[in-house]
DNA sequence: TGCTCACATTGACGCAGGTCAAGTCGAGGT
DNA sequence: ACCTCGACTTGACCTGCGTCAATGTGAGCA
C-alpha cells in the first residue's frame, strides 16, 4: 500500500483524461469512462471534484489496497483492470469481482477494506480521500443518491453471482462469465466480439468457484465446439446465442 | 401479490409496535427492531415516517412480492421471517437471503423486484410506498446516508456469501450458516444458544448451494458429534467454538 | 383413530468436477 | 541462443456431493 502510493505518479487532474477535448468536461463518453458519477454532475461540480482527486498509476500485480486495512480512500478506475478478492485463513481465495475502467472502488465507504484489490494490468485510477469525498457528498445529496444506486446495482450483481456459484454447472458459469464480461467491455469500448481477459485462468476459477484445470478444460471444449476462439489475452465469441442460452438468468 | 395486499390487515401505525411504551418512539430497542432506520431519526421525523407507513400481516407461505414485477413498495420486517430467492428458468432456485425482524426489503429502490419474497412463518411488516419513501429521503439526506450504509453492509454480506458458495465445503457452509443465523437472532432476541430455523432444509440447501439430503446428512453428523442438538423448529448449539472454527472467514 | 401430505432422514450408487502429475508455450532476462 | 518461470493445457484417477429411492415422522383434519 505504501509502496503503491510512493510509486504512483503525482496527480495531474483526474478528469482531464479525455483525448478528444481540451478540458475535463467536454467529452461525455470519456467522462463516463473516467468517472461514473460524472453524468450526475454540473460542470462546476465536476471541476470541484476534479480538484479533490489525484491520478495514480499502478503496475501489473501492484496492490491498490489490502483486506482489513484501514481505508482512507475511494478510487475510480480509469484504465486497466483490477481484481478484488477475499482470502480465507488457509489460503483459499474467492475473487469477488473485477473492476474495469469506469468502476468505482470503495462504494461502501467503510472504515476498513473488506477485500484486497490489485492491478491485473498497468492501471490508472483517480483517488479521492474518503474524508474529502464524504464532505463533497454531504453537500450534494443527488450525488449520494447516485452512489446509492450504484451500490444497489453492485448488490444485485452480487446476488446474480450467488446464483451462479450456488446453482450452476461449470459450463454455465464460464458462459455467464464471458457474456457478462463482454457486456461490461461494451460499456467501455463499444460492441466487442473480442473479449479481453486480463485475468489468469486461476483468477477466473477463483471468481467462479472452479479450479484452473476445470476452467481450462471447459474453455477448450467451448473452442472445440466452435462456440469461442481462444486468442492471446482474450477470447473471440463465435456463438453468442449459445453462450447466452447457457448463461440465461 | 394482490391477494397479499387484500388479505393484509389495514394499517395501524407501523411503528407503534413497542409493547413497553404508549407511543411509537419511546422504546429504543423496539424501534430498532421495528425499523432499522429509526436511530437516525428525530422524534418528529419518526412520526412523519409513521404516517407514511402501513402495517401488513402475511400468513406463512404468502408472497410479499415476486421477481421481475414492478416494485411500488419498500418493506420493513417487524415480526416473523421471510425468504428471498431467485428462480432460474428450469426451476433451480437460489435463496439469496432470509429477512428477520428489523430487516429492510427494497434497499435498492429499483423499478422492478430482483427477487421473490415470501413469508416462512406468520409475518408482519411495515410497507411504505416507494414514491412517498423516496420523497421522504429527498428531504432527509442523513437518512439516505443510513440507507446507503445498510446497502453497503448487505453488499458485504453478499460477498461473504460468495466466499461460502465458491470456496467452502458442505460442513463449513452449514457451520457458517448456523453461526450467522445465531448472530442475527441475537440482535433480535439477545444471546441465544437455541437457534430458530423457520426455514426448511430445502431452503437452507438453496441458500448454501447444497441439496436437502446433504443439509440433512451434515446436520445429523454434527448432532452425532455433539456439536449441535436438533430440536423442533431449530437447533441448539453445543460446541460454538468448533462451529466458529469451521466457519471462520 | 387413522388418513394425508409435506418435511426430514437414510442408504446405495453415480458423476461433475477436484486432485495430482506431466507436459507445452511464450515472455523476459542474461 | 539459451534458461527460467509462470501460465496454460491435458490426461488419469478420485471423491464429495448429487441423484434416486425408500422410509420415518408429525401436524392438520375428518
Amino acid at each position: 500500500m505504501e509502496a503503491t502510493e510512493s510509486k504512483a505518479l503525482a496527480g495531474s487532474p483526474a478528469l482531464s483524461l479525455c483525448p478528444n477535448s481540451k478540458g475535463p468536461i467536454e467529452c461525455a463518453q470519456c467522462r463516463v469512462r473516467a468517472l461514473s458519477l460524472c453524468d450526475a454532475l454540473e460542470p462546476d461540480e465536476l471541476h470541484e471534484l476534479d480538484r479533490l482527486s489525484q491520478t495514480l498509476s499502478f503496475a501489473a500485480r501492484q496492490t491498490l489496497f489490502e483486506q482489513d486495512q484501514p481505508s482512507d480512500s475511494v478510487y475510480n478506475v480509469t484504465a486497466g483492470a483490477v481484481r478484488l478478492y477475499k482470502l480465507l485463513p488457509d489460503g483459499r481465495r474467492q475473487v469477488v469481482g473485477f473492476a474495469l475502467p469506469g468502476d468505482f472502488l470503495g462504494l461502501a465507504m467503510s472504515e476498513r477494506n473488506v477485500f484486497c484489490a490489485d492491478a491485473l494490468t498497468p492501471t490508472t485510477a483517480c483517488r479521492f480521500s474518503r474524508e474529502a469525498y464524504s464532505d463533497f457528498l454531504d453537500a450534494k445529496p443527488h450525488l449520494l443518491r447516485r452512489l446509492h444506486s450504484m451500490a444497489s446495482h453492485e448488490l444485485s450483481l452480487a446476488q446474480d453471482q450467488m446464483v451462479i456459484l450456488g446453482r450452476r454447472t461449470a459450463e454455465e458459469r464460464i458462459a455467464a462469465f464471458l457474456i457478462g464480461l463482454r457486456n461490461r467491455w461494451m460499456r467501455v469500448n463499444g460492441n466487442q466480439v473480442h473479449v479481453l481477459l486480463p485475468m489468469t485462468r486461476q483468477d477466473i476459477g477463483d471468481f467462479l468457484g472452479l479450479t484452473v484445470e476445470t476452467v481450462s478444460r471447459i474453455m477448450t471444449r467451448l473452442a472445440r465446439e466452435k462456440c469461442i476462439v481462444i486468442v492471446p489475452d482474450g477470447v473471440r465469441l463465435l456463438d453468442v446465442a449459445r453462450l447466452e442460452r447457457l448463461a440465461e438468468v
